[in-house]
DNA sequence: ACAATACTATTTATAATACAAATAAAAACA
DNA sequence: TGTTTTTATTTGTATTATAAATAGTATTGT
């Protein structure tokens, strides 16, 4: 278990909730009993414990006399947790899970646009103003412009002034990452694509809500349009 | 601290969560140490401190040696936990939230439904199905329409075949829930909207996906301007 | 007077032990 | 064979003791 400034408790959560991610306790009946855990990690039954609540508390895993711990079905976990979100990127995610992460940013991001241009304060806007900022910057290789990008989308979530869309943050983010992942990019954002966020940010900025979502929408129809198709590709 | 089936670590959770969603903690320091809740709720240290390792894992509060226990700001928590959800509903959620609800579900649903008319099982598509009956079957008497309808709308998110949006059945539910609460009816669904149900499903069943999500749309956009009708209302 | 440092008191973090409660599996029984 | 009882295993709760972290206070040195 590797050192950290965190406590026992909060290793041990995440040693576990990575390894559950990461499939090591698929065979059903493989997850280890709390005396297991306290041998095999050196650490008291308290602090397991309460790391077994906490990772219960997350849908992961059910714990009760007898049956000992087992891991939960997926439907069962809470995907949209944080901490589930960052075990998720630990896990090697394959293309079906982008996928995944895309057919709900094709939800959530024009509607947020929408929401923003509606809602937004003057402080949100330059959020997302400055944002655009360092991607710019970025493409003459003086800024993070994947850093940038993550910022850009994250900032319109909370110009949105819904808790709902603000929560979406952390996921949107690990979206990205994957996606990121997959795009396989050493290479900086390009001009086009800064360009097609700032038609966002300028429909946003100018209220025009229907023309922010359909900006925000093309974008996300033709990423997902790509992965669907190297996925048909594949199962021939 | 109501007695249950539930084990007392559990009660306790629910008790303090619903506690914190009802804002009684709201006064910053308010929220009263280990010891305290101990006291209390008369229980011992252990019990206590793994509902708070729980409640700690859905974001809700913080806790550190010598600042004791806070609640955190909104922002943190885990808004789509299935119990976080439940104690919204517990704490009287007012207009204001339900346009939340509603903001989202414009983004997911239609969504949803295109997905749906992607991918759906056949096993899926029975699902949808049979909720529909039990819908029309409720406007005859025979059954409760709403919660037919609210089976309907979460057959459609499990018929998606992601993840993520089977995750979100219990955020939709919560939102029909406070919807149905706000509209105050003791009355069945309507035939009209019965219909406009079938309109949905029979898109899906023929897999032609934008109508399918061009009709989910429709009622959603309805709904939202109503709430943001009263809304703006009520602040002149 | 001020800044840096050391101290102290409070609260959570961890450990260890003991016993209670739940329950799956095995044994006894009709 | 089907039902009931027993048993063994695992988690649930309580208690006590000590360690670690840290906000607030006091001290010290300049």
């Amino acid at each position: 278990m590797q050192s950290s400034h965190r406590n026992l408790t909060q290793q041990l959560v995440h040693e576990l909730g990575t390894n559950i991610l990461a499939g090591k306790y698929s065979a059903d009946d493989a997850m280890p009993s709390e005396a297991d855990i306290c041998d095999q990690y050196g650490i008291s039954r308290t602090a397991t414990r309460e790391a077994i609540k906490m990772l219960t508390a997350k849908g992961l895993i059910s714990s009760r006399p007898r049956q000992g711990i087992k891991v939960l079905a997926l439907k069962h976990w809470n995907l949209f947790d944080s901490d589930v979100l960052s075990w998720i990127l630990t896990g090697k995610p394959d293309l079906k899970m982008l996928r995944y992460f895309l057919q709900l940013r094709l939800a959530i991001e024009p509607e947020a646009a929408y929401l923003a241009a509606q809602y937004a304060s003057p402080e949100a806007l330059k959020e997302i103003e400055s944002a655009l900022a360092r991607m710019q910057q970025a493409t003459n290789g003086y800024d993070d412009s994947h850093e940038a990008d993550i910022e850009f989308h994250k900032s319109i979530l909370r110009a949105s002034n819904n808790p709902f869309y603000q929560q979406l943050q952390v996921f949107i983010e690990t979206a990205l990452k994957v996606n990121i992942r997959f795009t396989n990019r050493m290479k900086a954002v390009t001009e086009d694509e800064y360009q097609a966020h700032v038609t966002i940010f300028e429909h946003i900025k100018n209220h025009r809500a229907q023309a922010a979502s359909d900006a925000a929408l093309i974008t996300q129809k033709a990423t997902l349009a790509i992965v669907d198709d190297k996925l048909n590709k594949l199962k021939k």
